[in-house]
RNA sequence: GCCGACUUAGCUCAGUGGUAGAGCACUCGCUUCACACGCGAUAGGUCACAAGUUCAAAUCUUGUAGUCGGCACCA
């Protein structure tokens, strides 16, 4: 069997994923020892509507390298998978959808038909996502799929809300909340982006006071106290972004410490544009110095203002309509018009009355709709809402006492998290939208609310059927902020047995919170629950750290009693090539699945597990790239193993050998289980990219650049030899044990690879996994093993390498073709002469050396290229006729004046009392070793210097 | 306004007290029988700037500048 030249990751990306998902692989249960302990993940759903992006393509690797780790290693594994509802977006989609197929809006067809036509559309098109999520080979397990509105997680949703209503934790209010008058829907605090306004006025309007002489006309004179007088009218100016809600004005605000206008409160003022009088207040909120001082009060649509209107007891009038236009209460005039068209018609008639002082340029932030980016709209609406304080102190307690969850990098998302939910005000949880959860409250004809699980439940306890539900649905976030444990089979009936049993001590304050369970006992689907939860780790970017992971804790401390999970890993922002978010606006995102086809899978999970956690990092193709020659270089070190393995199998009792095997062999095997366990180190503590280098380096310098070469010649010996097999036995078995080693980040290639190696089968499995079918996703993880790590293979490796890249240096420099054959002379004490006449074929042949003479002082031509080595050693290389003298003086005296500057800076340093004093002697010891080493290598050479001139 | 992060080789980034690292790009040499998506060999950095702590600072502290981000306010 021999492999393509070139690495095609088409034909695996087809074919395994399709067999692991098939086979059970994916699912908890293909474990077998009862045991075992459990590893779980729970994805971040994607929206039903999405597409991958580099963001999910950078989380989901994480994830499935984290999974199949824990996998291998014998962990009973979790990776669960669900989407979104994601309310606002699918909505949309189906309704712009409707308005093409159909020209009809969702008013036309109904509220049952719309969703009914959400929900087909999601049956038909929905599935996007989940294709994509194989084509990245996640090991999700596909049985457990979840959808946030799946009945049982409805059902959870409609819990929750209830058991908060009935704790007076959700309630119904009328509040200035954020609305979007496109999406006609109100929107949370997180669900609204501050942005610049392009060319934000502030408007300076004159309000004249009354009991002063009626104003007449004429062009005001302002006065640097703020108050306008023209001729013995007295005038008050208000200065406004938003002069279109003057019309909804019941007050005009002072600071109560503000001399210019102590003798106006009390006082009110006839309110141009309308036939209102309102009063001057004094409140501590207006601030004297910005503006005039004065503050025109409009409790229907700001929120301050709304504030001050409480305070002061004052009328919320509403001016404008849901859509953005303006209420027949803003006046006829104004009916009917749009905010901004409204803006600009009080703003002319502002003008003509004289009463607009002036306009300036004035830079302002305004609220913009996450989603559709219209500008927000504050609104006086009646909303439910849930009251944080409770949970949000569970959450911080968590946080105190156990310092859970533990964010990866710490710094600065703990901090972050926790100055976020310290300030945390109630949660605005309704939404007018038709697609998501119907908020379960249904009143009567007299307006009482009975809220409840089912619409049989709120019959029972109105004592009437003749109810109707609350039209609106909740916030998607509301169900997102279950999904630790709704997807695990919570609906409030079952309760882990941790948990109805009492919490054990440590977490005093939620025993207050508890419910007991509603039924004894629990379901099948409980089991999980017990099993999974608290998951074991989050990964998601830090966009979402308010939206989500904050009320994960918060609502599974509340209703499970435990944290939805132990560590939160928060990872960057895939920028583009320039640094520059991706957006789609800027059109400058870059589609994973382009990236896919051209690089495969396995090199762009590669890079980007490759990149620090949690950084920000700009895309390159480049990187990718530099993957895709890894997996090519992958596939062809084993495609030359298995050109040579005829009489040979992975035997890994082949690689358990003692002192007596060859240096080689020996220093590849202490090479892999450094690189195990140091690869087990990186991923225990999320340092993806530390181990991806790793696992890079050591299997293409390492493995390829140095075992291979250095076994070259054993393994393709053309004799069949008992020797031949075990060398062949030994490689292959090495690299059975790197592609495990590489299989979390490169699922496909070394799936791939291994099925083709001779004498695998399901007995290398990990125990939990033997009755399985062969695959390399069920083997186990190396661990490495400490005992198997042996330096003074090492030590003598390095030697032999550096006599080989001096030699290569040499004839580099020297311009040796690499046909010409060279006689090296090594001077060397017992030892090193003793390493390097065991390694003398593999140097004779990684050096193009036709010969190796080794002694204890070897006498050399003058006419030599020469080196210094390590130990004292030197090296000669005779060079009659070839040899430029000029060159090689310009060379060695490189190589001093190197070594030399090396001296005197540690010269310097052993120089100085206090260092040699204070610093850790083993520190000073080395120095002086060093120094010492340098001593010996450049007297050497400046003879060699000195013998040339 | 408050908080935070970042600034290291041409580019993208690791490294966080003890002699500056990688990948890519560059230069030179190789059709060496696994791989030119390759092999070998070089070159390239006063680690943004300034002060301080320390025997020792890219690394710790403070300040400055630039870049980016979060939160709040915004009449």
């Amino acid at each position: 069997m021999e492999l393509e030249k070139t690495y095609n990751p088409k034909k695996a990306e087809e074919t395994h994923y399709r067999v692991w998902e098939e086979r059970g692989y994916f699912a908890p249960e293909i474990n077998e020892n009862k045991d075992a302990e459990p590893f779980s993940i729970i994805i971040p759903p994607p929206n039903v509507t999405g597409n991958l992006h580099m963001g999910h393509a950078l989380q989901h690797t994480l994830m499935d390298v984290l999974t199949r780790w824990k996998r291998m290693s014998g962990f009973k594994t979790l990776f669960l998978v669900g989407v979104d509802h994601a309310g606002i977006s699918t909505q949309l989609m189906v309704t712009r959808q409707l308005k093409k197929d159909e020209h009809k809006t969702p008013q036309d067809i109904g509220r049952e038909a719309f969703t009914e036509k959400v929900w087909e559309w999601k049956h038909k098109y929905g599935g996007e996502i989940q294709r994509q999520i194989r084509r990245e080979g996640l090991s999700v397990d596909w049985s457990r799929e979840r959808f946030t509105m799946d009945e049982s997680l409805s059902r959870a949703v409609r819990e929750v809300f209830v058991r908060l209503y009935e704790e007076g934790n959700i309630y119904r209010g009328n509040r200035i909340v954020n609305w979007c008058p496109r999406d006609k829907t109100v929107l949370s605090d997180l669900e609204v982006k501050e942005e610049k306004a392009k060319d934000g006025k502030l408007y300076y309007l004159k309000y004249p006071v009354k009991k002063s002489p009626p104003y007449e006309g004429g062009v005001a004179a302002v006065s640097a106290d703020g108050v306008v007088e023209t001729g013995e009218t007295k005038f008050i100016v208000v200065a406004t972004t938003r002069p279109e809600t003057m019309l909804g004005d019941t007050a005009v605000a002072v600071n109560p410490e503000d001399e210019r206008y102590n003798d106006l409160i009390g006082q009110t003022v006839e309110l141009p544009l309308t036939d209102r009088e309102i009063p001057i207040i004094a409140d501590e909120y207006v601030e004297s110095d910005f503006g005039t001082g004065a503050v025109k009060i409009t409790p229907a649509h700001d929120a301050n203002d709304y504030e001050v209107g409480l305070r002061h007891d004052l009328p919320q009038l509403n001016v404008m309509n849901k859509d953005a236009t303006m209420t027949e209460t803003a006046g006829k005039e104004f009916a009917g018009l749009d905010r901004f068209a409204a803006r600009q018609l009080v703003v002319e008639k502002f003008e003509e009355l004289g009463l607009l002082e002036k306009i300036d340029d004035y830079d302002v932030t305004l609220p913009h709709c996450e989603r559709c980016k219209t500008v927000i709209e504050p609104l006086l609406s009646l909303q439910w809402f849930v009251k944080m304080d409770e949970m949000r102190d569970l959450a911080l307690d968590m946080m105190r006492k156990e310092r859970s969850p533990r964010f990866f990098p710490q710094v600065p998302h703990e901090k972050i998290y926790t100055t976020w939910l310290n300030s945390l005000k109630d949660w605005t949880i309704s939404r007018q939208l038709w697609w998501g959860h119907q908020i379960p409250a249904w009143y009567d004809d007299a307006g009482n609310v009975f809220v409840a699980r089912t619409a049989q439940e709120a019959f029972e306890k109105a004592g009437t059927s003749d109810l109707v539900q609350d039209a609106d649905v909740l916030d998607t976030w509301f169900s997102s902020a279950l999904w630790s444990f709704s997807t695990l089979g919570w609906t409030g009936e079952s309760v882990p047995s941790a948990v109805a049993d009492g919490l054990s001590g440590s977490f005093e304050s939620l025993t207050a919170t508890l419910q007991p369970p509603a039924t004894a006992g629990g379901t099948d689907k409980s089991s999980d629950l017990e099993t999974f939860h608290p998951t074991s780790v989050l990964v998601t970017g830090r966009d979402i750290i308010f939206l989500w992971v904050s009320r994960m804790v918060m609502t599974a401390l509340k209703f499970v009693g435990e944290k939805p999970f132990d560590d939160v890993i928060i990872h960057g922002t895939v920028l583009d090539k320039n640094g520059q978010r991706m957006s789609k606006t800027k059109m400058n995102g870059i589609d994973p699945l382009d990236v896919f086809e051209k690089f495969g899978v396995d090199a762009t999970r590669m890079a980007l597990a490759g990149s620090a956690t949690g950084v920000d990092f700009a895309w390159r193709d480049e990187k990718v790239e530099s993957f895709r020659n890894f997996a090519n270089k992958i596939w062809n070190a084993t495609r030359f193993c298995l050109m040579n393995s005829e009489g040979a199998s992975v035997d890994h009792s082949s690689v358990m050998f003692g002192k007596d095997a060859s240096i080689a062999d020996r220093w590849i095997l202490s090479r892999l289980n450094r690189t195990a366990l140091n690869v087990n180190k990186a991923l225990a503590g999320y340092q993806f990219h530390e181990a991806v280098q790793l696992l890079y380096h050591f299997f293409w310098d390492d493995f390829c650049d140095w075992y291979i070469e250095l076994v070259k010649d054993e393994i393709t010996a053309e004799d069949a030899s008992e020797k031949r097999t075990e060398a062949r036995t030994r490689i292959i078995t090495t690299l059975e044990i790197a592609l495990r080693l590489l299989h979390p980040f490169m699922p496909f290639l070394t799936e791939e690879l291994w099925q083709k190696l001779p004498g695998i089968s399901s007995d290398l499995h990990h125990n939990s996994y033997r009755s399985a079918d062969k695959t390399i996703m069920l083997t186990s993880f190396p661990p490495g093993d400490t005992s198997a790590i042996d330096e003074q293979a090492e030590s003598e490796m390095r030697a032999v390498i550096e006599l080989i890249s001096k030699v290569r240096n040499i004839r580099a420099e020297m311009n040796i073709k690499p046909s010409d054959k060279i006689s090296l002379l090594v001077s060397a004490n017992e030892k090193l002469q003793k390493i390097f006449a065991e390694n003398e074929a593999q140097i004779l042949k990684l050096a193009k050396a036709s010969e190796i003479k080794l002694a204890e002082k070897a006498d050399s031509p003058k006419a030599s290229a020469r080196a210094v080595l390590t130990g004292g050693a030197e090296l000669a290389i005779p060079l009659e006729g070839l040899i430029d003298f000029e060159k090689e003086m310009e060379r060695l005296e490189n190589q001093v004046t190197k070594l030399e500057e090396e001296n005197s800076r540690l010269e310097n340093q052993l120089k100085n009392q206090n260092f040699v004093e204070r610093a850790p002697p083993e520190k000073v010891r080395e120095i002086r070793e060093r120094v010492a080493e340098i001593e010996t290598q450049s007297a050497t050479l400046k003879q060699n210097l000195d013998a040339l001139r």
